[in-house]
RNA sequence: GGAGGGAUAGCGAAGUGGCCAAACGCAGCAGACUGUAAAUCUGCCGGCUCUGCCUUCGUAGGUUCGAAUCCUACUCCCUCCA
């Protein structure tokens, strides 16, 4: 190797270490780089994507952020979507089984998930595959083969297994295959590189042992940390609700950034943002160091989210909201309007219950009058207590019920 | 194939004849406070025409003045043995 390659081997090195948890084997990881370097070849990054839930929020873009560095260091990004393994449907959700996917339905996901997708990554330096490609024409004593490439042990390995099995919970047999189908896509696409999060860890190593079964160079696993949601406990994911969607808009992107739990701050910095390492060191240090306010360091966090995936005129806006809304405890810009019918009205007055149900800004008059009773109930600014009141409707007239749900109505 | 255990509100989990619209925890919502939709504290948290009424404790029947609780059948889940 020339110097001037070994400068950028160690440039690609210290790229693709930031934010990781873990590199298994780190020593085969300079390997696969000093090789694309010298030949010049690409590694292929491979990333596996579930078909059913093709909204991406800011939890899946720590993965992506890495794939994209991969990319701007000029290699190349595989996309597999399970489609194969999501017409199957996952087991593991005793309660609900997934459900099965149609084609047309993966098809569409898969459109979905390309446009966003490509809102991080390069389209150019992106191949996407369909694991039912490869999966769906393997025969029974394929299958058989795959299955003899790995072993129960190995498999309660596996933390979830491991765990279910000690506590006495059911483990289908088709389980199993999962990790192995995961492994074989690795095969089937002869990957340098595998990402995942660490709760993939398991799966990711199948990759490595399949490959070196089928004769091939095993891949390198990569593991980012995963992000907790909004809660500040929970891995960030759409079903539990804690997410932040990249394609939200700016108010509630700003608006759930800002709600994250102080300690989780830092850790948002580093993985969903593409603040430098000098900038991260600096807000650290601030907010360590009690020069920052914690809610200044966070509105900072907000912005750049909301720049990174709408403008920066987005951001003002959405953090001029903010400061509207939830610091002065005025109102926000552009209030929902809705209609109240003529008929409802009985000497222009209407029952404050009703009025609530009829705006949709409570589920049940039972909320209506819980709200009322909580003192959370304010028409124009003047609060109603009492859940029996009939109270005159004026056209124009802002109703709001607590400090997020906001209605203006309008007359019919 | 045999034996046993279980199914309770969004989730987890108590409750084994009336005091159960059902403890408790989590999540959620509201209020206070603040430094923000953080943290903390307090309250609420099935529905309704709400000091009362109605519908809920796997499903369908039954016993009883009265059932989440007892009986019967069914469905689903789990464990152990073979």
């Amino acid at each position: 190797m020339t110097p001037e390659q070994e400068r950028r081997l160690e440039e690609q090195l210290a790229v693709i270490r930031r934010g990781t948890s873990e590199m298994i084997p780190a020593a085969d990881l300079e390997k696969k780089v000093r090789k694309s370097l010298q030949t010049g070849k690409p590694l292929k990054v491979k990333l596996g994507l579930d078909p059913s839930a093709p909204d991406i929020h800011i939890g899946h873009t720590v993965v992506l952020n890495k794939l994209r560095q991969f990319q701007e260091l000029g290699h190349v990004v595989q996309l597999v979507i399970g489609d194969f393994t999501g017409r199957i449907g996952d087991p593991t959700g005793k309660s609900e089984t997934r459900k099965q996917l149609t084609e047309d339905e993966v098809k569409e996901n898969a459109k979905t998930y390309a446009e966003q997708l490509f809102l991080i990554l390069d389209r150019d330096k992106t191949e996407i595959h369909f694991n039912s490609k490869w999966l769906s024409s393997l025969d029974f004593a394929a299958v058989i083969d795959l299955a003899a490439k790995s072993t129960v042990a190995r498999m309660l390995e596996r933390d979830d297994f491991a765990k279910r099995y000690n506590s006495g919970q059911a483990i289908s047999i088709h389980e199993f295959f999962y990790p192995l189908m995961q492994g074989y896509d690795s095969v089937a696409l002869e990957s340098d590189i595998e990402l995942g999060g660490t709760d993939q860890t398991f799966n990711l190593l199948m990759g490595r042992q399949l490959q070196y079964q089928y004769g091939q160079e095993e891949q390198v696993i990569l593991t980012m940390p995963l992000l907790e949601g909004l809660d500040g406990v929970k891995k960030m994911s759409k079903s539990l609700g804690n997410y932040i969607g990249i394609d939200e808009t700016p108010k509630d992107m700003y608006g759930k950034a800002m709600s994250i739990p102080d300690e989780l701050m830092l850790k948002y910095f580093e993985l969903v943002t593409d603040f430098t390492l000098e900038e991260l060191e600096e807000v650290k240090k601030g907010v360590e160091g009690g020069q920052i306010h914690p809610r200044d360091a966070k509105m900072k966090l907000a912005r750049r989210l909301v720049e990174m995936y709408h403008t920066p005129e987005a951001a003002d806006e959405a953090e001029a909201e903010f400061r509207r809304v939830f610091q002065q405890g005025a109102l926000p810009e552009d209030l929902p309007e809705k209609t109240v019918p003529e008929a409802e009205l009985e000497d222009g007055k209407i029952w404050v219950v009703r009025l609530l149900s009829l705006l949709e800004l409570v589920s049940s008059n039972g909320e209506a009058r819980r709200m009322i009773k909580q003192g959370a109930v304010k028409l124009d600014g003047e609060k109603v207590s009492d859940p029996d009141a009939q109270v005159p409707v004026a056209d124009g007239m802002v109703v709001r019920v607590g400090k997020r749900r906001f209605a203006k109505v309008v007359k019919k």
